[in-house]
DNA sequence: CCAAAAGTGTTCATTCTACACCCATGG
DNA sequence: CCATGGGTGTAGAATGAACACTTTTGG
């Protein structure tokens, strides 16, 4: 590949303004994303795996992922995998990192961008879209060998859900719609491998007043039901725009 | 270009593995990047911008900027672009987020990663390379009007250069390698926009544990001199790797 | 009755904030 | 002498950690 550039250009020669210099030997390039959809379930984070249906890495664990269209905006190309998977449209997705190795992919130079997304497993329940033959939660704390540079970008997207859920309210994404202090509690335990005292998560929790009291409580459980609350996304948008942060 | 995706690749047709749909219809992306470098003079905060020295947007301000060739990682690119600026190599250098709607490069389709880069003016004196006419430091809070997506992408880098130094010790690449705390206090007020009260701002910064205390003084200031600092970067990587955050 | 998880109050230590004050230098 | 910024100590407020205790349900 090395030839490819030295034959077409002269980095000195670039008195030519690169307009105009033979634009085809820049334009070869592929673009594609990967997505690392987050799930929560039975108080574990699972990650979204799919078993390729394609070459290369056929039969392989790897992120849902697609090859962008060359009329297709980076983000809607996420949105669109994410569609085939889970048939929903408005999910929490927000881009990581772009990698671009120059050998990260068989078959030519391609570069991928990644997202990560969270969805209520209850809620939904993704099938395999046309490119997987498989599609399966599997333990965020136990992956597999992922094709590609997958693992990866699965290690950064974690990295970076760890660092905003601090920070952010992010966990309420992860939970059905009308939860309880105790669960989301041991959410943020769960995610952040730590343990929080109870007492005083709780006081944090309330005293950043994005929680909703919905004046509902949980029902045939072998304890005490507790109240459930639910996210208050007008307020915490409300909240950050003026500047909180909502550290934990 | 609709008609490009239509022609050649039906959606519901990828039951053919996509590693054997002709592929050049993939491959026609051009990558780039651009980097957001920031310096800090007379109290200051300061991005480098070019005058363009090539088509499209010939003389306009723009991102240090240009095409990855096919043989290149995009860290490199980055870095390559950093090094005809500035002469030097190693710079504080990272990713910060891609761009790429379809219409944003009006010769075709071209993706572009941003970076920033934080450089101590006093020690470089960047010039331009040539794809620029010229090279300037431009106050950060009045940026022109700049070609393409540039100031979306530079709006981007200086918020998440807001969020870092909050949170790391960015702040000591912008300064001269020793410096009082005085300078440095009046950094972190520049950049966040916020005033800190002095002896609680010295005994944060203090008790991080991070700065090397040269045993040397200010000379020839019409005031006490202040004692001279230097930044720890060996203890740092160490007191960061077992977890500490450095928030202010 | 017990187990299990909800829910609350209080103490004590730590950290943060505000502010007052002294120090060393050039002019 | 003054102006300027360097440098430090302390009181009181706010916050956080730890822990003990009560409550409500199903079994």
């Amino acid at each position: 590949m090395k030839e490819l550039y030295k034959e077409s250009v002269n980095r000195e020669g670039f008195a030519i303004p690169y307009y105009e210099i033979p634009y085809e030997k820049f334009f070869q390039f592929g673009l594609s994303v990967d997505c690392v959809v987050f799930g929560y379930h039975e108080n574990k984070l699972k990650v979204l795996l799919i078993k390729r249906g394609a070459k290369p890495y056929l039969g392989k664990w790897a992120l849902p992922g697609d090859l962008v269209y060359p009329n297709e905006n980076i983000e809607s190309a996420a949105n669109r995998v994410l569609r085939d998977l889970t048939e929903i449209d408005s999910l929490f997705l927000e881009q990581t990192k772009t990698y671009g190795q120059v050998d990260r992919h068989p078959a030519g130079r391609v570069i991928t961008t990644g997202f990560y997304a969270i969805i209520d497993i209850a809620k939904h329940d993704p099938h395999a879209a046309a490119w997987a033959d498989g599609i399966y939660w599997v333990d965020a704390d136990n992956i597999p060998q992922l094709a590609f540079d997958h693992n990866q970008i699965l290690t950064d997207a974690l990295r970076i859900l760890r660092e905003q859920v601090g920070k952010q309210p992010v966990g309420f994404e992860l939970l059905p719609s009308k939860f309880t202090l105790g669960e989301l509690q041991a959410l943020y335990e769960g995610l952040l491998g730590v343990s929080f005292d109870k007492a005083n998560f709780r006081k944090r929790m309330l005293s950043m007043d994005v929680l909703i009291d919905c004046d509902e409580y949980q029902k045939n459980v072998p304890h005490r039901p507790g109240k459930l609350y639910s996210f208050d996304l007008k307020r915490y948008s409300e909240l950050k725009s003026k500047g909180s942060n909502f550290e934990i």
